[in-house]
DNA sequence: TCTGGGGTCCTTGGCCCA
DNA sequence: TCTGTGGGCCAAGGACCC
């Protein structure tokens, strides 16, 4: 039987701030996007108490809590401290797989003779996140990750409008009491049940995953299709044999950005899209991997709308330059005159390159370009990121980088 | 009030080919 | 030669996750 648990460390992104801003703590805060557009990151147990949480628009998110400190957030520094977080983990097992930045999976099976059994390493690791870094983890222990994720929710502290609970802190569910636990939890907890699974669920009259369980396959079937009605029969009896993976190969790179007034002008896009293709290059580089399909996606103002479109190629690239000429006609192809708020650029199939341009194709090819993606890299691993740019992602005198980090959570103000 | 950015996975439909 | 079929690949969109 494993034993697996899931650490997921609670309101992380504002308890790091908070170890920043001492002054603060009590109160409530939120990190998140800081612009009309952008969306909360996470919300302090205080701010929650109000209706602020995750995901919500921030505009909405001041009107709930206008007495809520808001900070833009510090992704660079966040990487840094959950690879503090890491590092306990991996005193434990070799088997830990990061979902987030914040959450993993530690597959703690061949440790419990050195450590004692899981209930007791999970205590261990929250003590010592608390005690060496100062920050909350609540952690779930299960026989598998999907029981071991909700049990660690269960574990959490919970705003209240009067107060807040502060939580058990470690959730244990013991093998063979999987069905007690799952039954009375509401079907939106399974993974896989978003709005819209949701509705068509209850249009069965299914609510809790006990509705779920008794419900007949092929009408689950009929109404989400085989596949998801496969999945989700055989979460609502816990069965899920997933293995912990530790080194997860990413599939797919790319960035996108909300812009804090929507483009109309096709050069304006052009604009954004060397930016992103330089961003997303100089990411494949560094991963030391090519893409072979590229897609361009583009989210107009009316409604929220979203287009992608996207080609598979022979070769794997990974040179802004070729990304930019793959990616350009097909958005000479979208009419920017309706306002265009968002641009993405994406590449997977990922996989070794076998071309590389030489330093005087990539010059005589992208007149548009002052440096090879070499030579970007180069400096950009010295300078630092904003120290170059394409010329032509070049505004107010100011090279236009993109960076995980201050826009993480949508424009600024 | 109005909806980010990083992803993964699935479905559907078209096309090509055996 | 024509037609049907099924697999593989691709494009596009959608749902979902943190």
């Amino acid at each position: 039987m494993r034993t697996i648990l899931h650490a997921d460390m609670d309101a992380f992104f504002v308890s790091v701030e908070l170890r920043r801003h001492p002054e603060l703590v009590g109160q409530p805060v939120v990190v998140g996007g800081t612009g009309n557009r952008g969306v909360v990151a996470a919300a302090s147990y205080e701010a929650r108490r109000f209706g602020v949480h995750s995901a919500l628009p921030s505009a909405i998110a001041r009107n709930r809590c206008p007495h809520a400190v808001f900070l833009a957030g510090d992704h660079e520094h966040y990487g840094k401290v959950s690879a503090e977080v890491r590092a306990i983990f991996d005193r434990y097992t070799p088997l830990v797989e990061p979902l987030s930045l914040d959450e993993a999976f530690l597959d703690v099976t061949g440790a419990k003779g050195l450590f004692g059994n899981g209930p007791k390493i999970a205590q261990q690791i929250r003590s010592e996140v608390a005690d060496e870094l100062n920050l909350g983890c609540s952690v779930g222990v299960a026989s598998n990750k999907f029981v071991a994720k909700l049990a660690s929710v269960e574990a959490k502290p919970r705003a209240y409008v009067d107060r807040i609970d502060p939580g058990e802190g470690v959730k244990v569910v013991a093998a063979g009491a999987e069905q007690v636990f799952l039954d009375p939890l509401p079907v939106e907890r399974l993974w896989g049940v978003g709005p819209v699974t949701l509705e068509k669920l209850i249009r069965l009259g299914i609510t809790s995953v006990r509705d779920l369980r008794h419900v007949d396959l092929a009408v689950l079937a009929t109404a989400l299709g085989s596949n998801q009605a496969r999945h989700l029969a055989a979460l609502a009896v816990g069965d899920d044999d997933r293995d912990v993976e530790p080194d997860r190969e990413a599939k797919s790179i790319g960035h996108e950005e909300t812009f804090a007034r929507n483009a109309h002008e096709r050069s304006e896009m052009r604009t954004h899209l060397v930016r992103l293709a330089d961003a997303v290059a100089s990411r494949l580089r560094k991963a030391g991997v090519g893409a072979r399909t590229l897609t361009l996606k583009v989210r107009f103002d009316d409604g929220f709308t979203t287009v992608t479109r996207s080609t598979t190629g022979s070769e794997a690239i990974d040179s802004a330059e070729m990304i930019v000429a793959v990616l350009e006609p097909m958005m000479e192809a979208i009419d920017p005159s309706p306002g265009i708020r968002l641009v993405g650029v994406s590449g997977s199939n990922l996989g070794p390159v076998f071309h590389q341009m030489t330093l005087d194709e990539a010059v005589a090819h992208a007149p548009t370009f002052g440096a090879t993606d070499a030579a970007l890299d180069v400096i950009r691993d010295r300078f630092g990121a904003d120290a170059i740019g394409p010329a032509s992602a070049v505004r107010g005198g100011k090279v236009q980088n993109v960076r995980r980090g201050g826009q993480q959570w949508g424009p600024d103000q």
